[in-house]
DNA sequence: CTTGAAAGTTACACTAGTGTCAATTATTAT
DNA sequence: ATAATAATTGACACTAGTGTAACTTTCAAG
């Protein structure tokens, strides 16, 4: 028994992450968000205090989905199999690990950001734990090196995400490529 | 003739650096500048219009550093010798490729910043021709494998710097194991 | 068809950063 | 000493973003 919205939660998140890794972290304000939605600023602040409030939501919200897929992805049998779908899935979206460290930057400013970014350190560990038990596959496989951090295998698959494509290698092949190298290495045998 | 100053160019590129590392592009700003050098803010605008050419200035230098570094590594005679002195120097400040993002973020604001911006090209186009010496040198001596981009080769080296080491594995270890993955990959023979 | 609740807007006071300029300070050659 | 000059400062007007409160609009339940 109200008035119909002019945006959607959804909306709002879209543009936020585009404003995000467009303006970074200090750069996003209520003002140009509130241009994107083509609504006024004042509207935002029925919904959220603040953008450190704002921010961490869209912060968990972001890495909730990223669980629910990863979750998705270790429903694979094989090691081989989880391998080939975590990378699907983590080129289907580049930007993921650069929001990351946007979300480390929100300060605590009252109680619901301290909520909201507790709730997302856990999510972190969920995180953590179901690629640990990926990489533990990997060993127990005896495919993935036993002489390797975890942390730096994880590290090597999120962080060759970002690895700008200057000679416009096509997609596909580009991705197979970075593939053979983390698990070959740039060597010869 | 004339009164000493209070703050020499080193020390403004060395806040500037810590300073844009911790609040980004948007979020450097010369108020900020001058209360960490202990100036007034007015004493930055005898030297800088605006913040544009201030650190498009402060890239140029970073990149014309970076660039004598690149140089003597290019001075040892062998693959293994460059290869190594190359993750030693790139170890020894792991900031740069971050800081090659924002420098990509500055707008032309006027003639001054738009000639910096082209000497920065510049700069970038022969580190990429120095670095492709190199992978050139490590494929004529069959060490490098011919069928990965150079660029991805290069990308590899630079991202993996920022892998966050969240297990606290000492530093030396840590380059050493990166070194390893690097070059031989996450997968047992 | 009216009323009240949710959605949205407009307006205001406030804060932080910008760019400029006249005034002040420190140094040194004479 | 002191004049010349470069370095620095304080003060001003301006812009962009913030957070709040009073208001208007929309819509559907009674």
């Amino acid at each position: 028994m109200a008035r119909e919205r002019k945006f959607s939660r959804e909306e709002l998140y879209l543009e936020t992450k585009e404003l995000l890794l467009q303006h970074g972290y200090e750069g996003y304000t209520f003002t140009l968000l509130a241009n994107q939605l083509d609504i006024s600023r004042a509207a935002i602040y029925k919904y959220y205090d603040n953008k450190e409030e704002l921010l961490s939501e869209y912060m968990l919200y972001e890495l909730t989905n990223f669980l629910n897929e990863l979750k998705k992805v270790s429903k694979e049998k094989t090691f081989s199999n989880q391998f080939h779908a975590l990378f699907e899935f983590i080129f289907s979206d580049m930007s993921l690990y650069h929001l990351r460290d946007i979300g480390l930057q929100i300060p605590k400013v009252n109680k619901k950001v301290a909520e909201n970014k507790k709730k997302i350190s856990k999510i972190i560990v969920e995180l953590y734990t179901s690629l640990q038990h990926f990489i533990d596959l990997g060993r127990s496989e005896k495919i993935l090196r036993e002489d390797i951090p975890t942390s730096l295998i994880i590290g090597m698959i999120f962080q060759t995400v970002n690895i700008p494509n200057t000679e416009k290698i096509p997609h596909d092949d580009w991705v197979k490529k970075i593939k053979d190298v983390i698990c070959h290495g740039i060597f010869t045998e």
